[in-house]
DNA sequence: CTGAAAGCGCTTACAG
DNA sequence: CTGAAAGCGCTTACAG
């Protein structure tokens, strides 16, 4: 079903049914022509084929989504359906792929993509870090999802962090902690990313930090201490970190917790010492991840806006003004039972 | 930087260039041209433009995954990564569209990439179920993935769900559980699927009731009753489903739940009934999500083969002489603390 | 062994 | 207002 049967059918030229179909109005056709060309089209069910018209135009109506793990693994993917949402509406479709962090692979994978002619890269991260998107990338629109440039500028959306760590430690300020709040997931000197990714410098982690400073020094107060953890954010992580605290004799009144799977395990090492949360211990942490459902009491943790990152990513991606500065998106609190009054 | 350039620089013709580039061998080029046309290409840097191979060969070396809600929500998204795993060794990329579960989004969804020439279809859901392909299907090679046709045959990947009810019960009587298991998740009469998919019967709820149920009569023993759940395998809902079970008065010796989330409701029903998990009740689930991690005990859990189920769909996929039939993939138990001897 | 030519299905200046 | 023609960058029978 081609264009050139469509015009014989309506008995016009190729141009003319090309006109009336892509909605080219100054070539004033007659109404009655532009009639007989739509007709014809329905009646034969014609579809444009798209690969001619991208040979032509060097437009696709296609984007890529080039990320390091996000489409495949677990939560953070809520980002692609953001972005899938935004696409649907500018009837744009997705490529995606994962590079695993591989920077082989990724150039691999991108020339694969511009030989296809793609209209557009939302260039992602999983956690939120700084990047150097590679040079090939340069050669189309992009925008970076959940990371920011390295070096330099460009269009960018990453959840705001800061404002996040200041919520993290208003709400527990609200509940009276003040003098015995313990931020637990810093990583040790020199490792700047977890056993998985060495060297890929959480924003996440800085930038929370500082924002929990902020507000403790709002009020005066300062955190008791931070707790390291040894390897990538994991319940055992969190277990290991809080268990040591204690072991350190240490009477916390809440923890501020790296991400929710930290926050799991230290729900664990205060149960097996005894303590309850939320009379014992307050319990705060970041991600809003099923995990936080999962554990009892429900924590209350504030979540990354991974549908409105890729959203906007897309919005930002599509629009001709946009300057190349870093957008940052709320993140919610989500309450659970995790924070009571402090003793 | 064209295909052109290349014959022109390398002093032959567009054919040679191609015939070089593509591996034709029929034609039998001197190996002194088939080397001048390689370095040509070489030093040009030149890369073939794939939409207009892709125009005149009808071959775009891309596959789309058309799923529900596979690429947008958390853990079943592990699918994905299996098939970006298996379609790199192919040179083939994806293209990602979730259709959440709206027949008018799928239709408009799959127009859109027949528009583009793509070389096959991976018709995916989030759980394994029955499903009805869209009759626009046929027009391109495609498999299902994590579910099966409602009516007739098709190529399709699922988890070995009996063997896992199997598993479970095994495992449960391998520690000396028999005549007091309950299993948690079953749905009231006519719900086949939850609040968020009515209708959508999942396969894995059937299949699992089924194996365990085998493995149970193959020690003359049956499961002591099933307790239902009103919404989707939620948290709440394992924790309100085992609240009135105990309610009841039963004395279960062993929980199987419907997935991991139910076992973590569950956990917590158990937890203020002052019941111990291994100690007072066994749990086991399936899934393998994060979730069974981050309970306490980890929580032995039946592990959903994701990434799996993605590498073979594309093996599938591009296997000429693949037969219409079901494909099974062995689930794998991860065992965590949660199972003890019974009393 | 090589090269000129047709054609995949479109869009778009250009001439009428 | 309309139509013939060029051309996007390839592949591939076909003639030499």
């Amino acid at each position: 079903m081609t264009l050139a049967q469509v015009a014989e059918r309506a008995g016009v030229s190729r141009s003319a049914v090309s006109f009336v179909l892509t909605g080219r109005t100054d070539q004033r056709l007659s109404v009655e022509t532009t009639e007989r060309v739509r007709k014809a089209a329905e009646e034969l069910g014609y579809r444009p084929n798209m690969t001619a018209r991208t040979l032509r135009t060097g437009r696709s109506g296609t984007v890529a989504l080039v990320s390091d793990f996000v489409s495949s693994t677990s939560h953070a993917n809520s980002m692609v359906r953001g972005a899938l949402d935004a696409l649907r509406e500018r009837d744009t479709i997705l490529f995606t792929v994962d590079t695993q962090g591989d920077a082989g692979q990724e150039k691999q994978v991108i020339d694969s993509l511009l030989d296809r002619t793609i209209d557009g890269v939302l260039y992602a991260s999983m956690f939120t870090r700084a990047v150097t998107p590679p040079a090939l990338l340069t050669q189309v629109p992009f925008v970076l999802l959940n990371c920011v440039p390295a070096v330099g500028v460009a269009r960018a959306v990453v959840p705001d962090e800061v404002a996040a760590g200041r919520d993290s430690a208003n709400e527990l300020l609200r509940f009276g902690h003040r003098d015995h709040i313990w931020f637990i997931g810093t990583l040790p000197p020199g490792v700047t990313g977890g056993l998985s990714w060495r060297g890929w410098a959480p924003l996440a982690l800085s930038e929370r930090l500082e924002g929990i400073r902020q507000a403790l020094a709002d009020v005066g107060a300062e955190l008791a201490g931070t707790q390291m953890v040894d390897d990538d954010w994991t319940t055992e992580d969190g277990r290991e970190a809080v268990t040591r605290l204690l072991a350190t004799g240490a009477h916390p009144s809440a923890l501020i917790c790296a991400n929710d799977a930290v926050a799991a395990g230290a729900y664990q090492a205060l149960h097996r010492a005894e303590l309850r949360v939320p009379e014992d211990v307050s319990v705060v942490a970041f991600d809003g991840s099923p995990i936080s459902r999962a554990i009892d009491p429900p924590l209350t943790s504030i979540a990354l806006p991974q549908v409105e990152l890729g959203r906007r990513a897309v919005e930002l991606l599509f629009d001709k003004e946009a300057q190349p500065v870093i957008h940052r998106i709320a993140m919610t609190m989500v309450r659970g039972g995790s924070v009571g009054p402090a003793r």
